[in-house]
DNA sequence: GGCCCTCTTTAGGGCCTT
C-alpha cells in the first residue's frame, strides 16, 4: 500500500526547521554578542545521502531566533558538545557490539544487526539489555531527536481524540518538520483552547489517524539514521501525549515502533527548577519555560507546530542547564 | 493518570497535558 501527502493537501512536511536553523546561524553571525553556543545536534545529516552524516561542533554567538526578528530577545545560550562522527566507521561499530551485563534498570535499545544501510526498516532492536555508557555514547551518535506535540479534543484518551500532530527533528534541514491536522470524525468541544474547530478537522482532505499513521512512520523512518534510535520528546509526553499516541496506534491496529524511544521535558524541568533552589518560580507548563528562557512565541500557542517549535528550544535550554548531552538522555530521561 | 512535595508514608493536594 502507498501512501502519499498528496492525498492530504493540509498534511505538511517542510523545511521550516531548516529555515530555522539557518537564521539562528545567520543571527548568530551578525550579534556580535559575547555568548556561545554549541549545538545539541548539527544539520550536516542528509537522511536521504546517509554517509554524509556528521556530527560537529560549533561555536557561535547567537541570539535566540525565530520567524519574527523584530520580536527577538537577546540571550546567551551555551550548549553541549557532541563529538565528531565518521558514521560508517561507528555504524560498524555499533554493529559488532556485543551485549554485557545490564547496568541500569530501564528499557533501553540495542542494536542487533543491521542488513545494510539502505535498507532502514530491517535492523532488529532489543529491548531488554543494555551494557556501558560507551554504548550509550555509541547510540547517541546514531540517535534522532524529534520534538514532538499533539491536540486533542480533551484530556481523556479513552473517549477523546488526536486532531493535530506536529514533529521537529532537531537535526533541521530539508523536511525536518513534520505537522498536520487529523479527522477525528466527532465534534471538536475545546476549540477555545487551541482554536482548531469542527470544520477545520471533519474534511475529506484532512487524513483520519489511521491514513495518517503509515504516513507519520514513513516521516520518522525517512529522519531515522539507519541502526540509529529515534527518540521522541514532548512535554508532559510520560503521562499524556505518549499513552495518547499509544492508544490511538493500537486503536488503529498499530504498534509503536521498537526502536522508538520518549523522552519528556517536564521531570528535565523540575530537576532544573530543583537545582537552582526554592526563589525559582515551581511553573514548569510549557508556557512557563518558555517565558523563563526568553524564548519567543512563533505562532499561536496551543498549537501542535508552535508548542513544537517551543519545546525544541525548551529542550535545548534545559539539557543545557543540566549539562546533559543526548548519551545522558538516552541513558537517563527515556523511557519506551 | 503519573509525578512531586509535604503540614507525608495508613494521605492529600497541586501540577501538567487538551
Amino acid at each position: 500500500m502507498c501512501f502519499s501527502l498528496l492525498q492530504f493537501p493540509r498534511c505538511r512536511i517542510h523545511s521550516l526547521a531548516n529555515s530555522w536553523w539557518e537564521s539562528f546561524h545567520k543571527l548568530g553571525r551578525s550579534s556580535g554578542g559575547s555568548s556561545s553556543f554549541r549545538v545539541l545536534c548539527s544539520n550536516n545529516y542528509e537522511p536521504e545521502g546517509g554517509n554524509s552524516r556528521r556530527w560537529t561542533r560549533r561555536t557561535i554567538n547567537t541570539k535566540a531566533g525565530g520567524s519574527n526578528e523584530s520580536s527577538i530577545r537577546n540571550t546567551s545560550i551555551r550548549h553541549e558538545i557532541i563529538p565528531e562522527l565518521s558514521s560508517e566507521s561507528n555504524s560498524k561499530k555499533l554493529e559488532t557490539t556485543k551485549v554485557q551485563k545490564s547496568r541500569k534498570i530501564g528499557i533501553r535499545s540495542k542494536i542487533i544487526s543491521e542488513s545494510t544501510s539502505t535498507k532502514i526498516s530491517t535492523y532488529a532492536v532489543d529491548t531488554t539489555e543494555i551494557e556501558s555508557d560507551q554504548h550509550y555514547i555509541d547510540l547517541a551518535k546514531l540517535a534522532t531527536i524529534i520534538c514532538f506535540d499533539i491536540e486533542t479534543t480533551g484530556f481523556g484518551r479513552e473517549k477523546d481524540r488526536i486532531i493535530e500532530i506536529a514533529c521537529q527533528d532537531l537535526r533541521g534541514g530539508e523536511n525536518s518538520t513534520f505537522q498536520t491536522l487529523v479527522n477525528p470524525e466527532r465534534d471538536v468541544p475545546n476549540q477555545q483552547i487551541h482554536g482548531i474547530s469542527t470544520r477545520m478537522v471533519n474534511r475529506y482532505d484532512v487524513p483520519r489517524m489511521k491514513d495518517l499513521i503509515p504516513i507519520l512512520l514513513q516521516y520518522v523512518r525517512s529522519r531515522q539514521i539507519p541502526g540509529g534510535v529515534v527518540v521522541l520528546v514532548s512535554h508532559n509526553g510520560r503521562t499524556f501525549d505518549v499513552p495518547f499516541l499509544k492508544k490511538e496506534f493500537n486503536r488503529c491496529s498499530y504498534e509503536i515502533p521498537s526502536d522508538w524511544l520518549f523522552a519528556d521535558t517536564l521531570p528535565l524541568a523540575r530537576a532544573v527548577m530543583k537545582s537552582k533552589g526554592p526563589k525559582v518560580p515551581s511553573k514548569i507548563s510549557l508556557q512557563a519555560l518558555r517565558e523563563h528562557y526568553g524564548i519567543p512565541l512563533i505562532g499561536p500557542a496551543h498549537r501542535a507546530l508552535s508548542d513544537v517549535h517551543s519545546l525544541a528550544l525548551v529542550l535545548q535550554r534545559l539539557t543545557y542547564d543540566l549539562k546533559l548531552p543526548v548519551s545522558g538522555l538516552i541513558q537517563g530521561w527515556s523511557f519506551k
